[in-house]
DNA sequence: CAATTTACAGACGCGGCGTCTGTGCCTCAA
DNA sequence: TTGAGGCACAGACGCCGCGTCTGTAAATTG
């Protein structure tokens, strides 16, 4: 059973965190977040995972500026959406109906949450009715 | 950054989907399902996918039959859940409510699903209020 | 130019994980 | 009772993901 790699490590994932806090960053400002006592190794391994992250189209690099300016290209929401849409695919053959119900089963939801899901569900009804 | 081992690993999931679909098995009904065209090997294979699942209390063993019997301790549900609390501590701090809005805006439910949602918020709703 | 910082390519090493080997034990047929 | 085949169990191997590190060339600043 051949071994698959994961979309977005950990270490790489720690890098996007701080790219969604502050749109734009080098990998000086990133180590300084990261890695509070620099040294020039940790700048390789920050810029190693810059590197990688960009071959997954997670990132871009702006090339003009010196240093370069890396920012996210993908945001929160859509690495949220992947990882549910992959334990779906390997728990429930795609189906994202039964991590709804496991989710709201299993985790008591507070009033407000309750209720700015219906509010949700109520924007889609609408959506369809336009259209 | 160190690296941090999952769970329940990809062949030790494909074991746990036969265990949930028949509830108790032996190695020999497990390498059949799994591995069509049976080796000695194999065979040694599930037997310690299932060893390092039961010591991740995620199957039991009854020792007293022989061969062993294999059923699940852990249902289905519970990984999901587990999973996706994973997912909302690595990229919500912990917060599940982000993890449902993403879902319900990035794929449109479809009416019956929307519905069916509806239907589990209020049973949540009618559970707070007898309380 | 010299000096510092950054980019980039390459490689290392720890460890997860699927697999395989070897050996002893159980069960059952003859 | 004994031989044979299946099973349990311990140990180890090997591929490779992934975080890290080294070395060197290029860009920038003074």
């Amino acid at each position: 059973m051949a071994r698959t790699p994961q979309d977005v490590t950990d270490a790489e994932l720690s890098i996007l965190q701080v790219l969604w806090e502050q749109q734009t960053a080098t990998v000086r400002d990133l180590v300084g977040r990261l890695y509070p006592e620099a040294s020039l190794s940790l700048t390789a391994t920050v810029q190693k995972l810059l590197e990688r992250l960009e071959a997954k189209h997670c990132v871009t690099r702006n090339r003009t500026t010196w240093p370069h300016q890396f920012s996210a290209a993908i945001e929160r929401d859509e690495l949220i959406v992947r990882r549910l849409q992959n334990t779906a695919d390997k728990l429930c053959a795609g189906e994202i109906h039964p991590l709804l119900t496991s989710l709201v089963k299993a985790r008591g939801l507070t009033a407000e949450e309750r209720q700015s899901l219906r509010g949700l569900l109520d924007e889609l009804d609408q959506g369809k009715k336009k259209k």
